[in-house]
DNA sequence: CCGCTAACCGACGAATGTGTCGGTTGAAAA
DNA sequence: TTTTCAACCGACACATTCGTCGGTTAGCGG
């Protein structure tokens, strides 16, 4: 896709990141078990019998992409986002953030969120260990502010509110990826119209 | 399970029943793809080949599984909100009903949220007009809720405000399948915090 | 120009899973 | 009791796909 590289041998290391890529997209759009090893190594440009080459197992490939592509939103997030700032905007600086990395890489952000469940259960523990780390990391981000609200960040019951906020956030994102037209800007505001002001929309309760 | 019907015969329609409650589990437990009839089949207590007696298909039977499991889940709502009370009310209603019905079918809940893509294109679309009536249905609800806030019900960004709240709540109860110590009062508490009253916590909001 | 490493391929074996079909037998009706 | 319907089962045919293995050849280093 990125050039033309018709059907020439590429050095092992080259081959291998087309794969991840190509494992990427298909596992993003099919999920685990529907996808065949047939059709990532046709996207890849080669045979089945190459992604063995480099891979030991479907299982693996899966692994090792579900945990580069999560290393790759952690860099993107964590190099957008400033620890400094008010409340608001530390929000609203993440939150553009995240809907950023999903603009820009889209079958990344089906593959981590998406499939909740799904998959083998060696896959789905390790789903769970990054998903247990992204909680805890926006958990301690947001310390100042849960306290504000009352919660120990610690606590059990502030995990949930975070958890809360994830999976809203990627609900809208989700519902971007079918509306594609709506201008990034416009989901931030939508999104800290209700994480931040609340739908009670109090008098003098400002987004800004 | 229910109750001591050792290897009998059982009348067509509850064996049936029977079926697809087994399926429920083992669909919402597994995925897809990843169920092979057989353990459905045994889950229901017969052999594969009842299955087909009751239903042409695998991808049949899960969109059967699907339907029926959303048609509970619309009563079940549905019975516990009225359409009167305050806003904060209603909301608060609506919240504890979704959470009950978490609680007292888990597989549904699983079945029919976590699941977002995978499986096969006919049952995607069978969710996805689920989950379209699913979300217009809640806008209309609140529709003056979303019109206090400046929001069009009809117009895109208030539906995605809607599939904000609704995936944000769905990820309240995902949490909690895995912290079932918490009582749901508590769950409702959270949640409300978060969407009626916001995360700026304006000094006078109240929850109640 | 030559040799050798490693990138690549085709074919095979085994496992798993779907849907079909003919036949068997429990149990309700006559 | 006898008949009859339908609930049930075992076994088969066919498709798909994972993972392996031996061999082929491109292309870089000498």
């Amino acid at each position: 896709m990125a050039s033309r590289e018709l059907k020439k041998r590429m050095p092992g290391s080259a081959r291998r990141a087309r794969i991840v890529e190509a494992a990427l997209e298909v596992f993003a759009a099919r999920g685990y078990h529907a996808t065949a090893m047939e059709e990532i190594a046709i996207a890849a440009g080669v045979t089945r019998s190459v992604l063995y080459d480099h891979f030991p197992s479907k299982r693996v490939l899966m692994i090792t992409v579900l945990q580069e592509q999560n290393a790759l939103l952690v860099a993107h997030v964590g190099a957008r986002i400033t620890g400094s700032g008010s409340p608001g905007r530390r929000l609203r600086a993440t939150l553009d953030a995240y809907f950023s990395f999903a603009e820009d890489r889209p079958a990344a952000r089906r593959l981590l969120f998406d499939h909740t469940d799904e998959d083998d259960p060696e896959i789905k523990a390790v789903r769970w260990g990054i998903r247990e780390t992204r909680t805890r990391s926006v958990a301690v981000m947001l310390g100042r502010d849960l306290r504000r609200l009352g919660l120990d960040p610690e606590a059990e019951i502030a995990q949930a509110v975070v958890e809360l906020l994830i999976s809203g956030t990627d609900g809208l994102a989700q519902w971007w990826a079918r509306h594609p037209a709506v201008p990034r800007e416009q989901l931030v505001e939508a999104a800290m119209l209700v994480l931040w002001n609340g739908l009670s929309q109090l008098p003098g309760a400002d987004v800004r």
